[in-house]
DNA sequence: CTTGACCTTGGAGCATACTCCAAGGTGTAG
DNA sequence: CTACACCTTGGAGTATGCTCCAAGGTCAAG
């Protein structure tokens, strides 16, 4: 395919022409020109560029993140280091945010282990008990 | 300790005096009353809310749903499964998130196993060819 | 020549949870 | 009486990733 307009990269793409339009305020992707009436152009290699904006995405990075990788890979100085040093950076977030997510989802478990449900008043049950708890925990 | 400013408050919660503004406008908290010229006054039973919020915080909730908990806290309605159920869909969503953080930690994990590092062209990183893969995968 | 689909820009709005600011009144210590 | 800390309101700003809108220009079909 030659060029193409937003609306055509929108449908390839599988995303919104807004949503092209912000990236492109983000400097994430550049029309490769316009017409003599002010409409973006762009060609195939918009079309891997929106692609490789949403496989980042769906690995987790920002797309501010994006930028960076796309800087990355537009400069020479680039190596497979640099893409290894961002990769596990974003690995350890994630374990982070797992780890948090696990401890909260365990606290919940335990609390709900100890509620006995039914018609009983919400008194009987320890989550609200714990949340009216006068014991302070690491944080407050 | 008797009636307290939103200062004293804010110092006895370990929250700024804006936060507890800020969840006046989202009906988590109410002064208890006001002086002659319009200060806000606040009581234990204050203290006791704010720490409520935190704890529910600290467990996942999110400020919307703790107004739902404290809502159920305030009718006589309130039964201890009524808790047990907004608990439990508490812990679905951590793990759903909990999942999805760890395919895309796993993803992530695999591309950097491949990843050669050192001063190697870009080119020879796993990751950014995966990132420019034309291959579709599910959700594009 | 009109219709309708498409494009343009600039800016506002959504969700989340604050945080900060300005302009002004209050309260207490010295 | 003067500092100075504290309080008030209303509104704007932060970060993230869009999404929608208005007002208007463009383009191809019939």
């Amino acid at each position: 395919m030659a060029d193409m307009t937003i609306g055509q990269l929108a449908r390839e793409s599988g995303v919104r022409t807004d949503t092209i339009r912000y990236y492109e305020t983000l400097k994430l992707i550049e029309p490769v020109g316009r017409t003599s009436s002010g409409y973006r152009l762009y060609d195939a290699a918009s079309v891997a560029r929106v692609a490789f904006i949403k496989r980042a995405k769906s690995l987790g990075f920002k797309l501010s993140e994006i930028q960076s990788l796309l800087e990355l890979h537009a400069s020479d100085g680039g190596t497979a280091q640099d893409m290894l040093d961002l990769t596990e950076i974003k690995i350890t977030e994630a374990q982070k945010d797992i780890e948090d997510l696990m401890a909260m989802k365990k606290s919940l478990e335990d609390l709900a282990a100890e509620c006995p449900g039914g018609d009983l008043p919400l008194s009987d049950c320890p989550i609200v008990t714990f949340l009216h708890s006068n014991h302070k925990h690491k944080g407050d």
